[in-house]
DNA sequence: TTAGATAAAATAATCGATTTTTTAATATAC
DNA sequence: GTATATTAAAAAATCGATTATTTTATCTAA
């Protein structure tokens, strides 16, 4: 029934690239590490020129760094930095909740409910921890989304991306995720309610509440 | 005397790509631009691999688009993105002028003083044009400097590198120069003074102006 | 020993050619 | 004529092999 022969989609080096850029944030390397390129050819079954391009565009992006004629590395990750993420985010966020709840439309409230709802639904454990963490992104995507701002959008996934290698260090046990997802809700129910100011409010403690559980996992991490 | 036989610094890879993104800024390439792989491999002397390793960086960056299986291009300008860039910078500078002039110590001052003086005396007219941006980059680079977040320099880098697209659209006629060089002098002034407020609402004009500029050269190009 | 030179191995970067996909040109059916 | 199919040309992506550089191991002289 199913289409049996599936036609991989995308070229080579963009499939590469998603499936680095996931593993980099989740920590399947360690930070600091040197990536070898013919190891990372044989475990992902690529060829050299792929693997190259999606290496090359990761360190323009900020997950990888790159050095000449000693290629690539995996960052190392500081407290200084680590401070530095959420304060970004805190400063972008912000400005973007507000601006989203100034803009956003019928159908982003319908979204907005349906990703909260989504997130919610979806156990983090039991197996379902990367499908949490897409909702969860798509979660605060969806949230800020109508800012109006394309070069806020990207910034902010930017740091969050950042943010989230710090958030995923270490064994996956759930920490706060109650009291997090009850902010997750709130946010929503302000958003729609148009109040900008109280939405900002949380949308601070929210980020410093990560933060926390974040800088935790750097410290135990370190 | 002068060493005769210079060995080319860096890999090729790194060459090509600061070629092309000054080459992407100064407006080389037309904007909308499909950019034919072999056409710049015969132009710039350079293999295929580094080339394409730079172009996949440079769309990482945001100053070429991709997509797959046909190839790259430079990225389209629109009113509404210059407006969105110009509001960015509005932002993000405004925030990192406030806290470099909170954390800047004499070290900075001096290299205010001395990046402020080498651009005024920069003629941009007289075939300097290349000289003067660079010395115009430096200085806003050097104002900002000491504000503590490594990502907001990143992110304000990178918006200058795209306003700079609209900036210096069409024929490089020197345009109110004068009375947006007089304002980095006073920039620098009122930074010395650790007038965060006043310095702010300086490079709040200072943006817009440059917005108004950016703008009227995007408008007579279209 | 140990600092520095030398050689060998490993890795990064690049090249030239091949394969795949898209685009353009041409033909064929309605 | 217009739409669809077919073919030819162009371009993008990838591969396999080569070259250049760095790293590691080994040697030698103070």
């Amino acid at each position: 029934m199913n289409n049996p022969i599936q036609p991989p989609v995308g070229t080579s080096s963009s499939r590469i690239y998603d499936t680095l850029r996931k593993d980099l944030i989740s920590g399947r390397f360690a930070a600091g590490e040197k990536l070898a390129i013919n190891t990372l050819k044989e475990q992902y079954q690529v060829g050299l020129s792929p693997l190259r391009e999606a290496l090359n565009k990761l360190a323009a992006y900020g997950l990888l760094t790159q050095e000449n004629q000693r290629g690539f590395r995996v960052p190392k990750l500081s407290r200084n930095e680590l401070d530095d993420i959420a304060q970004m985010r805190l400063e972008l966020e912000g400005m973007a909740l507000e601006r989203a709840i100034a803009h956003g439309d019928a159908l982003w409230e319908a979204d907005l409910l349906a990703a909260a709802h989504r997130l919610r639904r979806t156990d983090v454990t039991l197996d379902k921890g990367e499908e949490w963490e897409q909702l969860h992104s798509h979660f605060h995507r969806t949230l800020v989304a109508p800012c109006g701002s394309v070069w806020l959008l990207r910034f902010i996934e930017q740091l969050h991306d950042q943010f989230d290698r710090y958030r995923r260090l270490g064994p996956k046990i759930p920490t706060i995720r109650q009291e997090l997802d009850d902010q997750h809700h709130k946010l929503v129910e302000l958003a729609l309610q148009r109040d900008a100011k109280a939405a900002r409010a949380l949308m601070d403690d929210h980020i410093h509440k990560s933060y926390d559980v974040a800088l935790a996992r750097y410290q135990k991490h370190a």
